[in-house]
DNA sequence: TAGTGGTCTAGACCACCAA
DNA sequence: TGGTGGTCTAGACCACTAC
């Protein structure tokens, strides 16, 4: 028993609303509170659907959602759990850094699990960005990017082939690789958007399908101007996040 | 008819997984191909159980992911459609600026719809953010910023009540009526991370429960060191983006 | 008024996990 | 083996929209 049986007392106030919202409210307001403990497990669906007087179907519609918010987590064959909170890792955006070079400086072990590293044809997109001939070729890093076994992001990164002929030397830092070659990276755009994390992704980040990830996109130039990364990820939005330190540059005075 | 029925005939090849992922992939490869324009009306949720011989639960599973992700969107009594293209907004971190000041600049208005403007008591984090007295008083401003009637953003700002002793006077830009003051900050440290939408937010903002946002943390100093402002914001995720510039400030060479 | 999506039900079978 | 979550069904009623 985990103590949250009067929260599907049949008795209880019925509010406004749908009924899967109500419960939601309920449970991730015990959630919060601290009633229920990171680690607690909820009661068994079709327990709680007879405690609520609710089928099981709209049970599983509220525990859905808070599944989307992070709050609990679901195991097959072994039951529904309050999540442990989770410690996140902050990116400050302003020294062009690597993942890796970043971890490893705050003491943080980084692994690669590798879906890809090979030389390919570019794609359209990366043709764009990195000012590419369609005709020339791309070293292709495919890899999750995992820290304390916890997975943090997929990163795709396409490297023009003549600066890195050799896909197979990246095996940590990308940054390492290329700055031992007189290629590392002397400026980078970063766009950060919002995503929702789709079937396939959700898997290797082991979060809910259709929870929240920070997706973004990286064009690093060297001091020549030549484009020499491109990079896409998508990061768990509840482990990672991004910090920028923001400067009045213009000195203009509002009137 | 809209020329997807294809998708749903009975004798499609099933492939492995779930129903409602195969659907869901049909469809949304559909949209990406181009096949089903933005704006054009997908089938009543009804029919296309009966297609694909699948039970309309099923269906509404497949369509609730397409929602998500932002491929589609649902209309009560009116039907489900493919979302419109965005476009979105995109605001670059260097510089410290407003969200009204950043808008206009590139010639769009925003409006606001205020939620609250009052002073308050602060919460214990404001006071922690702010570095304020539990016995001082904050001026609260929560609204929901527009632009084209778009909603982008849901935004709580506190700012102590000694700097804005009448939260009535900020209609458009609050930098503009600090700045009046005397009272523009000069430095902020923004944090970003995603997070899911709930059913409140989703409501103001206009999408659906459960898509990606992104949680905008922002603290705001004068050059005094006194800070001025405590913003929290939800974006949506699929009309905002945020550009970094970042540049190799330490000269170190990876060994 | 007819048709749409939104909610809810009762029941079934499966895959997985732990004892 | 028994219990858990994951999937799927057939059918119902409601609230809203468009006509």
């Amino acid at each position: 028993m985990t103590g949250i049986a009067p929260l599907f007392s049949a008795d209880h106030q019925r509010g406004t609303g749908p009924l899967y919202l109500q419960l939601h409210r309920q449970i991730a307001d015990a959630i919060r509170r601290g009633d229920l403990a990171p680690g607690a497990s909820l009661p068994p669906e079709r327990e709680m659907a007879a405690m609520a007087g609710l089928s099981r179907v709209t049970v599983r519609k509220a525990v859905e959602g808070l599944v989307q918010e992070g709050l609990v987590i679901q195991k097959r064959g072994s039951g529904t759990f309050v999540a442990p909170r989770v410690e996140r890792m902050e990116q400050v955006l302003s020294v062009l850094t690597s993942l890796t070079e970043d971890m490893t400086r705050r003491g943080r072990e980084v692994r690669s699990l590798w879906l890809s590293r090979c030389l390919d044809d570019p794609a359209p997109e990366e043709c764009a960005r990195l000012g590419l001939d369609t005709r020339s070729r791309v070293a292709r890093l495919e890899r999750v990017r995992i820290s304390e076994g916890l997975p943090l992001a997929v990163e795709h990164t396409a490297i023009p082939a003549a600066f890195l002929p050799d896909p197979t030397q990246v095996d940590g830092s990308l940054y390492a690789v290329l700055g031992k070659a007189g290629l590392r990276p002397v400026r980078a755009v970063q766009r950060i958007s919002a995503e929702s994390v789709g079937p396939a992704e959700a898997g290797l980040l082991q979060v809910a399908p259709g929870s929240a990830g920070l997706r973004i996109e990286r064009i690093a130039w060297l001091s020549s101007g030549q484009a020499v990364e491109f990079t896409r990820s998508l990061y768990r939005g509840d482990a990672y996040d991004f910090a920028v330190d923001l400067k009045l540059s213009t000195e203009r005075d509002e009137t």
